[in-house]
DNA sequence: ACCTTTACGAAAGTATCTTTCAGGCGTGAC
DNA sequence: GTCACGCCTGAAAGATACTTTCGTAAAGGT
């Protein structure tokens, strides 16, 4: 005999709950209670055998089936796996709500999500307002610089330790000075058809405003990564590069997103002259790696 | 309400794609062919029976088997219905856009915008993976440490620094080694009560895993930051934090994505860290924010 | 009160998943 | 160059979960 009232019904994506309530009345009172259960609780059912869902609603196995062959599926193992698709989807549309500052008692979890998103959204400010042209022109200078100084301290000296390494590994003569005496003392060496580069997020940052100064006047190419466009900084610079600066609160220091946008920008930076500077850089990188290969265990698969 | 969340093998909800890729490399051949299937068509793999996917993949029920345990499920059952619900995120969700890699003759936009969009994956790839129960140890260890000392050479090693940096800055008493031999020589005075941080992206970097196989014997508690959850480093960890890996490119080398990802790991530590310890971090953040203050040149607007 | 129809679950039957085991292949040692 | 070792791999046995069958019992009609 047969039993489906839903013509050849599909099977039901996410409106399992619309086509419990309108099946129910055809139902049977031991079906009505499996269909309840499942509409209820879809993640909770998901994870349920026939047996364990019979168990929980107080019937048998065969009555599981049966209801799900009436909700459109062939059998009980098809409805379990739309219960999971549908779980998954109310966890995915349950948005955390993350635009919320971090709270001194958040969980955990919440902590992680609202960091990620902040930094993703850091990116796509900072994405968003860099200007190609200045970034094209100073690529072009890097490309082709005899010689490449990069200024930063406290956490802005990071990154451009990172500049610094990756210009290495492209076989570029680059060198990262956080000392910021050293800095200067260096920079007076610079001539035209070097690069000097200045990382500050406040962009008045007078240690590394200094060097950049001297090089400027040395007659280098000057490039500053900056979260402010206006500031002091700028005086000195051929080239801007603005990184965005997102809200901070007590939790989330500047300096957290300000280095997540310098870095982004160092990416670019670093990935068009690699581009530029193909010929030569394809060969230094595959190089670099080979040379690191040795330092790792065994354990490589 | 018991929910089963997190304990060392999370059912990966979103994030499967992410675990793929961090754990392809100690998969053997044919459980990467099975991982591919299943990364790459969530929906049909959802839709196949062990036998099915096994004959899709050309191996065999047990290799599937494998595969699913080996990515933390009990068992093949369970990794379908993730499918199922990875299926159904996708589908309501928007395309997963998949950019292609950044080529040689991308115009400069196109490098900014594939950039930042690759490393918002990988924080959201990092996010989804990390394991809150083993970030929750691992902050309760630093927060109460009598000392934390950090290893990572390399790209890794800036990250090192940055925690550092960080945690210097809340008052706790925190040095980033970079040099191996310092490191294992100043290893030898932890014990109980302090806490070691390794940080590599391979998990076999021999000058960051001495130390903190060193710190490990000498009874202070270890955490390793890897891209590797089953490389030789977390034989001495007490707590694996996990970042992920995303894929590489010529232009896009490994570790610019781990980089990031290995920072938002370390943002998450300090977060964490500070909320637990507010009482003390609070004024901490405050003083070191008004040491700076008059290194800065006054302001233009 | 009797018969028909329908609901329901126990148990048998079948598909699917899991585990075990032995062959095979690559790898490193001597 | 050969051997031994270990690890991957799939075939088949074993366990579990799902489906079907069938008999009982209750409801409703005559």
């Amino acid at each position: 005999m047969k039993e489906s009232f839903t013509s050849d019904a599909p099977p039901a994506p996410a409106a399992l709950a619309a086509k419990v309530r309108t099946l129910a009345p055809s139902m049977t009172r031991s079906m009505q209670r499996v269909a309840e259960a499942v509409a209820g609780d879809p993640a909770g059912c998901a994870a349920l055998t026939v047996t364990g869902l019979a168990e929980l609603t107080g019937t048998s196995e065969a009555t599981v089936v049966r209801t799900a062959r009436l909700l459109g599926y062939p059998g009980y193992r098809d409805l379990r796996l739309a219960l999971a698709g549908l779980a998954a989807q109310q966890q995915s549309g349950r948005a955390p709500a993350v635009t919320a500052d971090i709270a001194v008692d958040d969980p955990i979890a919440d902590v992680v999500a609202k960091l990620a998103h902040d930094e993703q959204q850091t990116l796509a400010d900072t994405a968003a307002g860099l200007d190609t042209v200045q970034l094209g022109a100073a690529v072009a200078a890097l490309a082709t610089a005899r010689r490449v100084d990069i200024y930063g301290v406290g956490a802005s000296g990071l990154v451009a330790q990172d500049l610094g390494q990756k210009l290495l590994r492209i076989g570029l003569v680059a060198h990262a000075h956080s000392d910021p005496h050293l800095a200067v003392t260096n920079a007076v060496q610079l001539r035209s058809g070097d690069v000097a580069v200045a990382i500050t997020h406040s962009g008045s940052t007078g240690d590394v405003i200094e060097p950049l100064r001297v090089a400027f006047d040395h007659g280098a190419t000057t490039v500053a990564i900056t979260g402010r466009p206006d500031g002091p900084v700028t005086q000195y610079a051929d080239h801007v590069l603005t990184t965005s600066t997102a809200r901070e609160s007590e939790l989330r220091p500047a300096a957290m997103s300000s280095r997540t946008s310098q870095l982004l920008v160092v990416d670019c930076l670093f990935t068009c002259v690699t581009q530029r500077t193909y010929e030569t850089a394809a060969p230094a990188l595959a190089a670099s790696y080979e040379a690191l290969a040795h330092r790792h265990a065994p354990r490589t698969r």
